[in-house]
DNA sequence: TGCAAAGTGTAGCTTAGGTTACACTTTGAC
DNA sequence: GTCAAAGTGTAACCTAAGCTACACTTTGCA
């Protein structure tokens, strides 16, 4: 290293606490890697809505679902496959394997947590449903059981 | 249309209620939207902490610190700088802009409600960090508020 | 029965965010 | 004063996620 401190390493009250490197550096990168499987979860989850409301998925109805055009849709659904979550066959419709309607109802679960949650603390439906679509993908199991516990004591 | 829907069109009761598609794809939308400010909200703050804490925020400070190789880094401080949220001259570090620090103000805030807000349901105060650090990208200004007067009214 | 319209798939492009590899500055220390 | 090591910057590459444009299937209906 060739370039000293120009500041004292420690004293870092004026902000809110800095933890050592490597936790917060952990720290990130999970919310990175969260991101990646975000897109999956939506994916899987409104399939799994369509398949049980509809009786198919198709890339149309889930791309205009999700706001993005076919192709996007299209893209995804293959993302899906490769991992293993869904299957699909040209013209056909989407469906999902195992593993992605595994998948399908903890994300549902999770989302309808997260939404009880958000409302039991006083934040409108319509908000909540809305930021929820967001937090959800970020919630850890340790938050997860936290909120369930919440929810049950305060009946 | 050539295609007939193959089930009924009503009848959700099965999932978790299926919103009007417009609104629905104006909820993805919108947190996608949303991933796209986080990494740049992360930087900030990031910043802001380094130069309150160290005087000085350098690349491979931030990057070590976000857990990212310092080529990343740079690459994303030169989106900051872009966004008109940070200034940087080569081999001389980089500092916020007026709007940056507005910015990192607004993050810190939001970062420490919503941790506060995840210790108060119960989550430990290690997952309540982390689980944030992901969380508060998605909290909108609605929920803020709840969230402040949640805790006010609890004490 | 055939055909137009809806849906589907593919190709080619963009940006963000990440990487490794390599070259260039800075600076503390001898 | 030099020089090695640390830090910095750039280039070339990758994948994900988005787009538009265009070609191809399906299918309801005239």
């Amino acid at each position: 290293m060739a370039r000293s401190p120009s500041a004292s390493d420690a004293d870092h009250s004026a902000t809110a606490k800095l933890p050592a490197e490597g936790t917060q550096a952990r720290r990130f990168g999970k919310t990175r890697s969260a991101q990646s499987t975000a897109l999956l979860e939506d994916y899987v989850e409104l399939i799994a809505d369509l398949l049980a409301g509809e009786g198919e998925a198709r890339p149309t109805d889930i791309a205009r679902r999700l706001g993005v055009s076919h192709a996007t849709a299209i893209k995804s659904i293959s993302r899906l496959k490769r991992a293993g979550l869904a299957t699909a066959r040209p013209y056909r419709g989407v469906f999902l394997t195992d593993k992605g309607r595994a998948l399908a109802d903890r994300v549902r679960v999770r989302h309808r947590l997260v939404v009880d949650v958000l409302q039991a603390l006083g934040v409108p439906s319509e908000a909540a449903e809305a930021d929820a679509e967001g937090i959800e993908h970020h919630v850890s199991e340790t938050t997860l059981k936290a909120f369930a516990q919440f929810l049950k004591a305060r009946g």
